[in-house]
DNA sequence: GCCAACGATACTGTATACAGTTTTGTGGGA
DNA sequence: TCCCACAAAACTGTATACAGTATCGTTGGC
């Protein structure tokens, strides 16, 4: 028999109010510098500072959040420095998953990507933070389709801030050039041709830096 | 005036209890699938179980430990197929790292790294515990001189974890191998070989895993 | 006016209490 | 013997209390 659903399991808590908080911040909600008193986080998710605090670890981990000892934590606001680099990590981190896929992506896998870059065109004109995320999500997506957990994670990691790093500049129309670069992408895999993947995701990356008026890496 | 030391600063606590895990976990002191309930934890080393509980949540971010909901923490055990992604991902960063490093690496980071494998070769013999973890520190410190913050995270990252799965092997010779392949890298950096230093890495990442009779990746 | 000392306020770090969940051990029936 | 039910123990999840630390405004001296 299956169990009563609850409306909150215990151990949901944390991911729940980081869940929250990691979308606040990627949407601008909260912008860079904001701070976070771990009672006032508390008061407003309607938790114990206990929860909120598993929960601001997480996104210090992520470098979303600065948390230094005795101080509140706030929105991480990235240096000039700090956003190369974490392009500079993508160019490697997602150069690696182009590699990988144009040899074993498979149809099914195509259909999945073809299907979020349709839902990147919908949210594109209508709600342009939700077009970042999603923009963002498609290379998760990418590196999933890898197969490899780790790959994944290192990925998710460095698109989540960029995405902090791409809310503070604010250019509107990054999404519809993400989309046809999408899917030019997703043909250079589907006939396999890793070099060319390679290549056309490097200057994804860069026009994406382009756009939000960063040096280049 | 310099503030009194003092035995523990507020929020060190965590942090230490991290550490001391963490050596613990790499030593073999504590073998994959050892349990780690937080009571007993705080109380072998005087903390309480908050305390405990936010070292853990770093362990378990870094892959080390398992922390499942309502369960206790119990440390990692990586499978085959895990392993072989750790070591997949230490080629594509510590590829990138000797890349960057041919180009911009100076004397005083050459002597630094010499100096490492000195003290490898010094553990080597009479602790290899400690070499293990000196061997790992190796691949860490080079990918710091990259002066990437978060490329050296990441390295660190997969190097813990490898350490892990080197500790489970239990190869007492693996240091040895090292310190003469690190030796090798070294020089290749000094002259500029960006090619050759990124061969002999991936080289050395094999041997690595071909000592500690996994499959190659 | 300017700056240092100081006190009030806001906030974090840690311990602990209590409720809820999982695990373990034990006895009874087939 | 095997297996299920059930109760006891072990353990986690969350809230809260209290002590310690930073922050900020104010006062007093110059």
């Amino acid at each position: 028999m299956a169990k009563q659903e609850r409306r909150s399991r215990p151990g949901d808590g944390p991911e729940r109010i980081y869940a929250e908080l990691r979308r606040s911040i990627i949407g601008q909600e909260l912008s860079p510098g904001s701070r976070l008193p771990e009672a006032a986080v508390a008061a407003r998710f309607g938790v114990s500072r206990t929860v909120v605090r598993a929960a601001l670890a997480r996104l210090a981990s992520e470098g979303l959040v600065l948390w230094p000892n005795n101080r509140s934590a706030k929105v991480a606001s990235p240096s000039l420095a700090e956003s190369a680099d974490v392009f500079g990590l993508r160019q490697v981190l997602e150069g690696a998953v182009m590699d990988r896929l144009a040899d074993r992506i498979d149809p099914q896998g195509v259909a999945r990507l073809r299907a979020h870059v349709a839902r990147e065109g919908t949210a594109e004109a209508t709600h342009p933070a939700e077009a970042i995320r999603l923009a963002g999500e498609f290379h998760v997506l990418l590196a999933e389709l890898t197969g490899s957990p780790l790959l994944a994670r290192y990925v998710s990691d460095v698109v989540s801030r960029s995405s902090l790093i791409l809310a503070g500049t604010g250019r509107s129309h990054s999404s519809q050039c993400a989309v046809t670069e999408h899917l030019e992408l997703i043909a250079l895999l589907e006939r396999g041709d890793g070099t060319g993947a390679r290549q056309a995701m490097a200057a994804h990356l860069l026009h994406v830096v382009g756009r939000a008026s960063l040096p280049p890496a």
